[in-house]
DNA sequence: CTCTAAATATACTCGTCGGTAAATTAGGAT
DNA sequence: ATCCTAATTTACCGACGAGTATATTTAGAG
């Protein structure tokens, strides 16, 4: 007794690590899982679209029942986001790697455009090219078009950085933006993951139309 | 019996164009009918996406019920299909319409990309944008895939001439395609109706961007 | 004026699917 | 051993929406 209560009055000293290294542990395995329904889910839906996917699908392809899948996410809507927001990500690491650099604007730009089709090839390319507003919530929709803004930002400050530095002509910042993220993200659409080219092959082929045009020179 | 007879197979001739006049008539009117559907379809796939539109909402804009959108047309898919191909066909007579032109590949290539951006920023275009395969049974698909290879096949055909009479540079030309396609095809996500920015403009943005490049000449 | 066929409406079926309430199990802490 | 909490399951609800069976209206044909 008077054992026990010692060891369960100091060992909070000594066991308070080992407690939080087991409730880490729990933490992370629980991180580890809600990634694995995120994953399954985002390439449910590039398989076979966001409609017409059921969660009972994607529960099952976990070997899983429905409310499992509810316990590490709140709906639908947000794993939707999630594969969404996963997406976003790697492209804006891309152009967050390239902040710091010291190349032109126009080598920069070709170094995010690489990364840029590498993560659309990915299934949270789908998600991302595909999540619209309206199958969104005001809100969700509303994080969404800002994240979006932030790549758009990107791409039209290295291109502003470009003509700046004149290794780009100068030109319409916006609508060479768009024409950018437009030839960039409808990969999603066309691209198979089985597809001879690889990503990077892709990637060098529209860096080379962008750069050079196609009037010869 | 026998008068019956006769007045049914002799006015046959006389009543002949008049029934043909009206029955003509009817036929129109049912087309009139069967247009206004799908295009209230198309706008409403555009602003609610196909999955957030029932039928029900169709119906209701069209001052209708929903058994009437049946008597129209064969299902919702077919909805979407006939949507679809409104889009294409007016980027296909985009197309057709340079392929008698003296021209050179470039400039005929320039005025198709005009037309596309026409036509992808109508209510039709959205739905030839996210028209998916995974909303259509194998059959629709199908077609679908024929029709897009069709558009596909033409703008690789006109960079080949182009090629071949020296105004457009070497290049390859199946990732050309895709990249000029997907920065058309993207406008769709982006354009609303009530943009300052007209197809047109747009259209002559993209042109100059895809024949000049981002380098300095 | 009647007959027929097309056009439209009413009122329903039925499957699917997102979401949940309530039990049950597993595993770590004491 | 016991207790607590997180993880998971079973069994359900309610809504929505595609599609239809069946009337009813309308209008042209004879």
């Amino acid at each position: 007794m008077a054992g026990r209560q010692a060891r369960k009055s100091i060992p909070q000293r000594a066991s308070g690590p080992a407690l939080w290294a087991s409730v880490g542990a729990r933490v992370r395995d629980r991180e580890r899982k809600r990634d694995a329904v995120i994953m399954t889910a985002a390439r449910a839906f590039r398989e076979r679209g966001y409609h017409n996917t059921s969660l009972d699908d994607i529960a099952s392809e976990l070997n899983v029942t429905k409310p499992t899948v509810y316990h590490y996410v709140e709906n639908k809507e947000q794993l939707l986001f999630e594969c969404f927001r996963a997406g976003l990500a790697l492209i804006m690491n891309g152009i967050e790697a390239q902040q710091e650099s010291t190349a032109t604007g126009r080598e920069r730009l070709a170094a995010v455009i690489a990364r840029y089709a590498e993560a659309i090839t990915s299934d949270f390319g789908w998600c991302m090219v595909q999540a619209e507003n309206q199958d969104l919530s005001p809100t969700m929709s509303r994080k969404v078009k800002a994240l979006k803004s932030e790549i758009d930002q990107g791409l039209r400050s290295l291109i502003r950085a470009g003509v700046a530095d004149g290794s780009i002509r100068p030109c319409d910042e916006k609508m060479t933006a768009f024409a950018l993220a437009g030839a960039l993200n409808w990969i999603a659409h066309w691209y198979r993951s089985d597809d001879q080219l690889a990503a990077s092959e892709i990637a060098q082929r529209f860096i080379e139309l962008f750069e050079l045009g196609l009037q010869p020179r």
